[in-house]
DNA sequence: TCCCAACCTGCAAACGTTTGCAGGAACCAG
DNA sequence: CTGGTTCCTGCAAACGTTTGCAGGTTGGGA
């Protein structure tokens, strides 16, 4: 006291109010930081009486532990990574809401990161995470990630994984995913019974797993129908709105008009959408559409939207309830979950 | 070595594989931990040779920085702190996204948490934020916050804080907005100009401040051209589709039919474009509608919906340079910006 | 009186970094 | 041989907790 620093306590550390720590009210009580520590930890050794005095100068002093000491010591956080494409996508900020959900409840904060479809920033993101030293990571990758290193890098410290929706091939971790072939398969197939012969696909990056298997599924059904799988129906492209509408314009300008058109992806369909109303096409009986997702957009379009139901949120409270376990039971084994996609018929087809 | 741990080091400890440290480079190469992080942080004390030699083990290693205890030594970290009402919802989710933008650039992560609308939850995780000791936070309050006590314990404790549309209006804290009375008035004045004299407003929380505000705008646009304000114009309720169904659901059932409906928020609109379809009434003949926001879907129904364009994404990236600014340059005045929100004629008006 | 619980509390080390300071080695000039 | 650089490295303390262990006090029974 009467020093300089006694003089300052309690105003700007330079600029900066300090925290109280548990030193600063074993101080004011003449206790050990050590008693204090254990009285707020509510241990069996403290008396009541110490309890009670030392919660009350805590509350005084806007005593909060100091998360990161505890975690240093400890040597564990409960922290989640989340790592997504976009963050601003209907399918993955819903997900993001469901593992916030989970997490919150049992005692996780999240960090979210997105890769913006980024290969370098995925790996630079993955790092960060693992520098923060998360108790676990839920990831979905990007359109451009071809290797899983980073990954590897992950399990190798043995931090629990889990990916949801876009999982890495060569990565054997936990997944939370849908069966995108069989979803897409019988999508199609609802669409040849209806009587649509002449079926285009708006496909996505060749290298995402699930829009391989989405475009699997649709030549498999054509082929089990018996029809012809043509070149000109099939346009790849990226997952955003401008990628549909691209495409639709193509095929509105070479002239070749198919019946149907199945999608990879909601925001596809929304922009073939657009250009179909351009051309003052008639939505479903000039030509129909499906998409995929379930965006919440899809039913209120006009017509509403014939699409496949992806359970975004679900998915994402599985993946938190799958890594939490993982975390908490300390195991290393993963463990895959495929979630029903159901087919969700309105007016487009 | 020849030890328990000796034998074990490198493999599981408790099904966990250790971090490799400083430490652990420094003893593989007889040298202190200090040497060790000096090279490691590229220090001019230390020559070139010895860098070269750590960088190498440590890539072997796989070393990583504990973040955690930088962190603790440095006393901050590099984590600001986000917490919004929903994140799923179309604004929120390009906020967040912005946010994000701004902090990878410049370095920091998100710890992204939602209140659900709920203050004990907004509460809590302001509380759990402070106890991660966050560099900095950046708020959208929910509906049901009354006090803003939890966060002028984050102002005593000098950590920045930035409020973004939703501000707490008895914290003096920074904030990005949007001129809701400003926006609102225009707005309905552009109605009243289009000729539509029987407006309705479908109105949301009276606590919220920039709900009060939308009111309070369209209220005074009416007053301004001599037109009566009706109670039964008006109707309160909440920020979804399901309140905008329903308030359009009572007022077709009670046969009060106006020309045109000023909506709170898009949801909101949306919900009375649903009910608005299925009474078979054509917009904007029959009725016309106005949303607030310009959420991605106001452009895809059928007709296009007139809004107001709320920068989303701009605004979150807006706040989180503000927040840093406070963080990186100590400063601890509060710096308001207000965004230009833009009237977006579209076919419902 | 002595002994032994029962009950509290404190000491000190540890978690993985960073950093002020001291000091050793090598070299050169005087 | 002395003294002074320059260059590099190590020691030890510190950040705020937690926790094994030791030790102190109190009170009761014999």
């Amino acid at each position: 006291m009467g020093t300089f620093a006694g003089i300052f306590a309690g105003t700007f550390a330079g600029s900066q109010l300090k925290h109280s720590t548990i030193v600063d009210i074993a101080k004011k009580l003449k206790l050990s930081a050590s008693t204090v520590s254990r009285a707020l930890s509510n241990h069996p050794d403290i008396k009541k009486e110490t309890k009670e005095r030392v919660g009350k100068i805590a509350r005084e002093l806007n005593y909060t532990p100091n998360t990161i000491a505890q975690n240093l010591k400890r040597n564990r956080t409960t922290t989640i990574g989340v790592l997504v494409p976009e963050i601003k996508h209907d399918f993955f900020s819903s997900a993001i809401s469901g593992i916030e959900e989970v997490a919150y409840q049992a005692g996780y904060t999240i960090i979210v990161c997105q890769s913006n479809e980024s290969f370098e920033r995925e790996v630079v993101n993955t790092n960060l995470l693992m520098h923060q030293r998360v108790a676990g990571v839920i990831v979905s990758i990007s359109q451009s990630t071809k290797s899983g290193d980073h990954f590897q890098d992950v399990i190798k410290r043995r931090i629990p994984l889990v990916f949801f929706d876009r999982a890495c091939s060569d990565v054997d971790a936990s997944k939370v995913v849908i069966d995108d072939y069989k979803s897409s398969f019988s999508a199609v197939s609802y669409l040849i019974e209806k009587g649509y012969k002449k079926i285009a696909h708006f496909a996505g990056p060749k290298g995402l797993v699930i829009c391989y298997n989405r475009w699997k599924g649709y030549v498999d059904a054509l082929k089990k129908w018996k029809l012809p799988v043509l070149n000109e129906f099939v346009r790849y492209g990226g997952l955003h709105e401008q990628d549909g509408y691209t495409s639709m314009d193509v095929m509105i300008k070479e002239g070749k008009r198919p019946e149907a058109i199945f999608a990879v992806n909601d925001p596809v369909a929304i922009g073939a959408y657009q250009r179909i109303k351009e051309a003052k096409l008639k939505i479903p009986d000039d030509i129909a559409i499906m998409g995929f997702s379930n965006n919440k957009i899809t039913s209120l379009v006009d017509p509403p939207m014939t699409t496949i139901d992806q359970p975004s949120s679900e998915m994402g409270r599985k993946a938190a309830e799958i890594l939490i376990d993982l975390i908490e039971k300390r195991l290393s084994k993963p463990k895959s979950l495929v979630l029903r996609a159901e087919l969700i018929v309105r007016g487009s087809t």
